[in-house]
RNA sequence: GCCCGGAUGGCGGAAUGGCAGACGCGGCGGCCUCAAAAGCCGCUGUCCGAAAGGGCGUGCGGGUUCGAGUCCCGCUCCGGGCACCA
């Protein structure tokens, strides 16, 4: 309760209200513009916390201004429900993981309904409910058909925390798992894999027209990391020159990839990587001790380990006794094997190059291997490997040529001899989806002895979770020891068969949940195609920078290829149009987290100062996109909040100016307030009616175009100062009809921030409901100044300022410049040099 | 190492190349009160000055310009991303 506003019975009331009346549910007939605002659906840790209230609050301001503005705006709410922290809640015995989910929906629901964000709650999605379980299985067997998904072996992150294998994207730099923190082991699995590479090129072009953060575009071309060069093929022979042949009596041939086909003259020894199936064909007796010692070692170390410069290099390589044919050259050059060579990138083999590549430079050293140079290097380069431009040197028919010629030559070369051709290579790996838990949606597949892998048929799905397991971390999904589950019939054949045990990536579950949203009552299909088409693609997408490469690109992949196998309109290629990564909060220099414990719940807010408060703190504190810290200031800039809400509710609910003297700026002596330091607002002219006019709609004009460009804490300013101006023109007695049309402007304006207050307000003043009022605006008559303060500079430093007409013209300003009295004084009797004006706001004599 | 961001009062932050510090927090003073709280009114970058006024001032050093927080060049520090990807 501040002073007559109770906040707690009219925020829960309208609460209420927008719920039943259905303000905020929209359908695809609707009229009006369709307006799609999403903020990436959470997952359920507990109550809201500070980033919760910041994110939805962020939303929440979209969907009620673009309301206003007439707008059907389409804001679906939902949870990411599947998830590793609810299973071990199982493991230590807790509860159930659906039953711990679902108690952790019912908390987050809670607080999210309690500040007041606006849904479309008949459209609410839960990844763990069967429906949702269902289309997810759907559409992995038309991926599956489509040649979308695959299963196959291959080196494989493993994490000993989490018990379960996991994908590229979710092992950190530093090579621990995103999730618990483990360094994360490579192991050879076979495992389901989502063919997102397919998708390369069209994922990384289409960043270019996205209306997304810059920084988000350019960590995702990196995860891409699309290059081009060639590929080589290098015959392999023995000491004497003689052909090696494969066990097939083919002769052998390693394939090697490069980015730098213009340096080929310089290749000086070939490396494969110890997983390279060629090692042991490459490899002679004499050698072989070497380079199995050094094949164990490199299986034996994790990422992190492998990845380490530290460390001698003469201990990460050995020569195999083989050697191959120099393409440019026809010499023989050694075949080494070596652990900085990358077994799953290009072929898994590199032509070494030791005079323009660092790596293979530090390895010649150590091994003494002979370098070329072929690019000359300016006169006063230091030394070492040399990657940069210069003419090409000991390279024949290449010398001369810049980098960049000689390396189009080369290729052209390469494919006319046959020895090569142009090739483009990807970092980017297939989508690993597997997972070796059981809180995730189950994979649809049977393993049949006569039929292989058979995916479920559709009228077998969903493949549901059993309750009834034991769960125990044992590297296996829990799902393997429930018999129930695990021994199935082949829909093929009838057989016995066995079930997959393994369940999805939860990455999965989000990659496709706003095309559900918008139609989840479709019974035939996960994506309703016509209401697709009239949503998508998401106009505004909020959520935090976490996502910039897992859950935004796994989803612009899912869009496509959903498009591609007739699950969506092929023509939506891109789900968010718009991309806003809000900033996190920190607490004590680390981010508020669940998992960190560093948690500031809302509850305490909503219940000292209201929902309305603790919102405008959020959006007044600092530009959305910043991160915030949370401090021993917080308390009093919300506290600050709270107050300016006083006042507004004040300046709304007086009925008149003489009312208003009771509330604001009066004293015994000066019943009326200080009129004078009523100038604050519009400086230098009277509070008169139409200055006020003026100041209204300008803050009108303001205030749009900020929250255009999610600048909310200026507009939030804008509002502040509004407010300050009404009272100052009640105080001066400015004449009712402009003070009334203020406030009524003030309060829409504030309808998006704080819609409870704004809202119980509208309604006192003029009844209805302020979200269903049109936007207001701005009238441009009233936008510029009639009066103006025009600066005078003498060289440039401020010296005076004066009064004009806003029309003035660049003779009356000079003129006016120049008989200032301070211009006078510096002039000191002679001419001015130079004078430079802008009318109406400046003039700068030059002496 | 490479690529992005950023640096403005005591604090959070405002400023299409044109009045630096909007708005708010904190602080100081005043009104109201027996008093306090709340509220309201004002002041609040810094130095010199009684004042008028002036000097200095947006991380550092240069430059462009009549004029630079803003543009350019070179640094420092902080934050983030990438980094045996051939």
């Amino acid at each position: 309760m501040i002073d007559g506003y109770d906040f707690a019975e009219v925020e829960a009331r309208w609460q209420q209200r927008w719920a039943e009346w259905g303000t905020y549910e929209v359908d695809a007939d609707d009229p009006r513009p369709p307006y799609y605002v999403l903020c990436m659906y959470p997952y359920p840790s507990g109550p809201a916390h500070q980033g919760h209230v910041r994110n939805y609050t962020l939303g929440d301001v979209l969907v009620r201004y673009r309301t206003m503005q007439g707008n059907a705006v389409l804001s679906p709410f939902g949870f990411d429900s599947f998830g590793l922290p609810a299973e071990n809640a199982a493991i230590k015995g807790g509860a159930h993981p659906r039953e711990h989910t679902e108690a952790r929906i019912a908390e987050l629901k809670s607080s999210v309904q309690r500040l007041g964000a606006v849904y479309d709650w008949r459209r609410e999605l839960r990844s763990h409910d069967p429906e949702y379980m269902r289309w997810n299985q759907v559409i992995f067997t038309r991926l599956l058909d489509a040649g979308l998904a695959y299963r196959a072996e291959a080196p494989v992150n493993w994490c000993p925390g989490c018990q379960t294998v996991l994908a590229n994207e979710q092992v950190l730099a530093d090579g621990t798992c995103e999730r618990s923190g483990d360094v994360v082991e490579r192991r050879q699995l076979e495992q389901w894999f989502y063919r997102i590479t397919r998708y390369a090129d069209e994922l990384l072009d289409a960043l270019d027209g996205l209306d997304w953060p810059e920084r988000v575009k350019t960590m995702q071309r990196n995860w891409i990391g699309r290059s081009s060069g060639a590929r080589i093929a290098l015959d392999v022979v023995d000491e004497s020159g003689d052909a090696i042949t494969a066990a097939d009596g083919t002769p052998l041939r390693i394939e090697v990839y490069t980015t730098r086909p213009d340096t080929g003259f310089g290749m000086t020894y070939v490396v494969l990587a110890p997983e390279n199936p060629l090692v042991r064909a490459c490899t002679t007796p004499e050698h072989a001790g070497g380079v199995s010692e050094l094949a164990s070692r490199v299986a034996g170390e994790s990422e992190v380990e492998r990845l380490s410069t530290e460390g001698p290099l003469d201990k990460r390589g050995a020569a195999t006794g083989s050697f191959c044919v120099n393409p440019f050259t026809g010499a023989p050059v050694p075949v080494y094997v070596a652990d900085y060579v990358l077994a799953d990138y290009g072929t898994g083999a590199i032509m070494a190059v030791p005079a323009e590549d660092a790596r293979d430079f530090e390895f010649a050293r150590a091994y003494g291997l002979p370098i070329v140079r072929t690019v000359q290097p300016p006169e006063d380069f230091a030394g070492g490997a040399y990657a940069g431009e210069g003419r090409k040197i000991n390279s024949g028919f290449l010398d001369g040529l810049d980098v960049a010629a000689a390396k189009e030559r080369a290729i052209s070369w390469l494919e006319e001899s046959g020895a090569g051709q142009r090739s483009v290579q990807y970092r980017l790996r297939d989508w690993l989806i597997s997972r070796q838990r059981y809180w995730g949606c189950p994979i649809p597949v049977v393993y049949c002895p006569a039929d292989g892998i058979v995916a479920v048929p559709d009228d077998q799905l969903p493949v549901l979770l059993p309750d009834d397991v034991e769960f125990l971390p044992t590297g296996e999904s829990p799902l393997r020891s429930h018999a129930g589950f695990l021994h199935a019939t082949c829909p093929r054949c009838g057989g016995p068969a066995t079930r997959e045990t393994d369940t999805m990536d939860t990455f999965v579950d989000s990659s496709w949940y706003f095309l559900r949203f918008c139609d989840p009552w479709d019974a035939s299909a996960p994506v309703d195609d016509a209401a697709a088409r009239h949503f998508m693609p998401v106009d505004r997408y909020i959520g935090g920078i976490t996502h910039a490469i897992l859950h935004l690109l796994y989803a612009r992949f899912f869009t496509r290829a959903l498009g591609d196998v007739g699950l969506a309109p092929t023509e939506i290629r891109e789900p968010f149009a718009q991309l806003f990564t809000q900033g996190m909060i920190r607490l004590g220099g680390r981010a508020m987290s669940k998992s960190r414990g560093n948690v500031i719940s809302p509850n305490e807010y909503f219940a000292s100062v209201g929902a309305d408060a603790l919102r405008l703190y959020h959006l007044f504190v600092g530009p959305p996109v910043d991160d915030i810290d949370w401090t021993e200031q917080t308390d009093e800039i919300i506290d600050g909040c709270s107050r300016f809400l006083r006042r507004v509710w004040h300046v709304a609910t007086a009925a008149d100016g003489a009312e208003m003297a009771d509330v604001v700026g009066a004293t015994p002596e000066d019943p009326a307030g200080d009129a004078s330091h009523a100038t604050r607002w519009a400086s230098g002219s009277a509070p008169d009616e139409l200055a006020l006019r003026r100041v209204t709609h300008q803050t009108i004009a303001r205030v749009t175009a900020a929250l255009e460009r999610y600048s909310f804490n200026t507009a939030v300013a804008d509002c502040m100062k509004l407010t300050n101006a009404i009272g100052a023109a009640r105080r001066a007695g400015v004449a009712a009809p402009a003070v009334e049309d203020a406030t009524d402007a003030l309060v829409k304006l504030l309808a998006p921030f704080a819609p409870h207050i704004a809202a119980e307000a509208w309604e006192r003043r003029r009844g209805g409901h302020v979200h269903g009022e049109p936007w207001p605006l701005a009238d441009p008559t009233l936008l510029a100044e009639e009066n103006v303060t025009m600066v005078i500079q003498v060289d440039g430093k401020l010296r005076d300022r004066v009064e004009v007409d806003a029309g003035i013209g660049e003779d009356e300003a000079i003129a006016a410049a120049l008989s200032s009295p301070r211009v006078l004084e510096l002039l000191g009797g002679s001419a001015p040099a130079r004078v430079v004006v802008r009318p109406p706001r400046l003039v700068n004599v030059v002496r």
